[in-house]
DNA sequence: CTGAACGCGGACCGAAGAAGTCGGATATTG
DNA sequence: CAATATCCGACTTCTTCGGTCCGCGTTCAG
């Protein structure tokens, strides 16, 4: 529960090596894939969401491949779980196909939408950019936590 | 994919039915399923679950049933989901059961572990009595939410 | 012009987890 | 004792996730 898919997860690396090399004109799924272990075919598919909603450029043909539609200082990891796996709310009743049936009767919906609201603030504040630094901030998540603790 | 389960869900309900009858010596699992509509069977395993951890404190036999174990204040959203569902995470290179094999490799896991205490820390500042205070606060949630995307 | 390398798109399958059910044991009260 | 609870594990069913396969369209090097 409340976990990542695996499919964000490649895409997200993706993304991050793809942001890391910002010089090559393309790179291909199997490029990726190999980098790092995951299955291509799978990472090949994940690319493609990516770039139906925008976010990647893709090249067929020979030498062809994907690259970044935008800075990567312009890329949140919100945009990318939500081109992978769809609108993301962490309750079941939304989803469009298969609601909670129990919604009207429900009385802690409406406070839940908001703890979804503000995780979604918080993924749309992370930048593929800052994944590719790998300098390990000291304590910037610490005081993010800490100002949320207070101010909820 | 980042989905609450339809147990947590139940089970902060059950436990925002109690924070909101505190008078009543004990309800019985049936009591808080009749309220809402879920199964009983299923809320009572539930109920069961949260008592295991110290949420609740449960009475057997007849005019038996369940009390909050603490102030509605000293119980927070985390450990609900925390007591059902397990220690979460939500990657999935933890679990302990079947992690990620690629775990070595993986050049986001850090960056990502960081927005899971980000995460966990919002749940942990919500409170079952926040969620029994159905007064619709203006815009504490969004204030929040501003907070973090500046902070971090 | 031809074929290799690549992106696209759908169908498909197995494994895992979630939601819910059942049955029985035990404890408490009247 | 009988009724009402909690307790606990096994079980079935359903959905989703992770992953594979295959056929097609596109591009470009030789
Ligand atoms: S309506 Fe209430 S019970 Fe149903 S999914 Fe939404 S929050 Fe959970
Ligand atoms: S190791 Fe990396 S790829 Fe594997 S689950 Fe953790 S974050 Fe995702």
């Amino acid at each position: 529960m409340l976990k990542l898919t695996k499919k964000a997860d490649y895409g997200l690396m993706a993304l991050k090596y793809l942001a890391e090399h910002p010089e090559t004109p393309a790179l291909s799924a199997k490029d990726v894939a190999d980098a790092y272990v995951i299955p291509a075919q799978l990472l090949a598919k994940i690319l493609q969401l990516l770039t139906k909603s925008g976010l990647l450029r893709s090249h067929a043909g020979m030498n062809g491949g994907y690259a970044l539609a935008r800075d990567a200082r312009q890329i949140s990891a919100y945009e990318v779980i939500h081109a992978i796996d769809g609108p993301f709310f962490i309750t079941s009743c939304t989803k469009g196909t298969k609601s909670c049936e129990l919604t009207p009767s429900c009385t802690i919906k409406e406070p839940l939408a908001r703890v979804n609201e503000t995780i979604a603030g918080v993924l749309k504040s992370i930048s593929i950019q800052d994944l590719a630094e790998s300098e390990p901030p000291p304590g910037r998540a610490r005081e993010a936590q800490a100002l949320v603790a207070l101010t909820l």
